[in-house]
DNA sequence: ATCAGCATGTAAGGCGTTACATGATTCA
DNA sequence: TGAATCATGTAACGCCTTACATGCTGAT
């Protein structure tokens, strides 16, 4: 019965640098938090009603002009919360590559709709990965913060396995090309 | 509106092979397919029987001794349906990294903490790689057909990036003991 | 005899997405 | 004035997991 719905630690843990709206935190979650999780109004602002009943975390209102918005602030039980999650042993890395699928089931197909596959793959990764080195970037200068430590370990984990994706790429074209050279009989 | 379960596609591909039961699904969907989909019976025998409905696949029962098996066989139209899933240009991979989630968020604890989990993440990764090691020493023998060539690119894809988590892990560490014991102020 | 594995399912519930609904503000 | 962005939410629905329920078979 334990509840797993990780999207609360996401916003716990953005809670615990700042004050933020559910807008701020859909915000925070598109940056480069979408590499490695993702999230919607539809699951952000029930969370945080959940959150708010349970007294993780605490809200208050903030109106400019006619205009109001719910300004949410952490309280010690959501950071107990995030440390109790951040020790646990048990994590679970979820991973939907529609890609491989389409790799591993392409031989019903013709050898050109893998390699074509492959290369959308190898766009989409070049632009993630150049979005990614940006980061780094920025990130670089600042590495003596605590925090930033951590982004920057994070994005270059993203670097890393996104070039080691674009090798296997041009090596998987390699061996396709080939393949449809020579064919064995 | 468009029916978008992947699972179909899993099972489609697998049955373009060979006749199979669910149970049979289940169990090759556990092997090397587990490493980029999953899939529990709770999602396979009543998906099984959608497909049968809209005339993807067929059903037919065997007995041996007392005891019934449900073979499934694929017909035309769920190759097609196959074949149109590997043409279509827009694909998700949907990845979730808790272990990423906890090291994005790790400032909040002791950098031991952090430390730990990639040191979980390690472990986890090394068992996998070893795994997939064997799955690709065993395709290579047999590189000649056609589908084999599909297995073993997925194969290497996985060891690939598996391998490139290994020496991000390894760089992460060492950056990490570094600033430990000589931390800027 | 007993236990692991074969074999098929259902029920409850969690999590999440997309689309819808609404309205204010800012900037070109 | 119109579009983009700010801002909050709900409703419907889809997908999936876990746990439950049941019973046979083969090997030790």
């Amino acid at each position: 019965m334990a509840k797993d719905r990780k999207i609360d630690m996401v916003m716990l843990g953005l809670l615990s640098h700042e004050d933020l709206t559910g807008y701020d935190i859909k915000k925070r979650i598109d940056g480069v938090i979408s590499f490695f999780w993702k999230g919607s109004f539809g699951s952000i602002y029930p969370a945080l009603n959940d959150m708010e009943k349970n007294g993780l975390i605490e809200s208050r209102t903030e109106s400019r002009g006619a205009r109001e918005k719910i300004l949410y602030h952490i309280m010690d039980k959501g950071t107990e919360s995030l440390k109790d999650w951040l020790r646990e042993e048990q994590v679970s890395n979820d991973l939907k590559y529609e890609t491989l699928l389409k790799l591993y089931f392409g031989g019903v197909e013709e050898r050109d709709i893998t390699l074509h596959n492959i290369e959308l793959f190898e766009e989409e990764t070049r632009r993630t990965l150049s979005v990614l080195r940006i980061y780094r970037d920025n990130l670089e200068k600042v590495l003596d913060d605590g925090d930033h430590l951590n982004y920057y370990l994070t994005v270059t984990f993203g670097i890393d396995t996104y070039e080691a994706y674009l090798k296997w790429c041009a090596k998987a074209k390699r061996i396709l090309e080939e393949r449809s050279e020579h064919p064995e009989k």
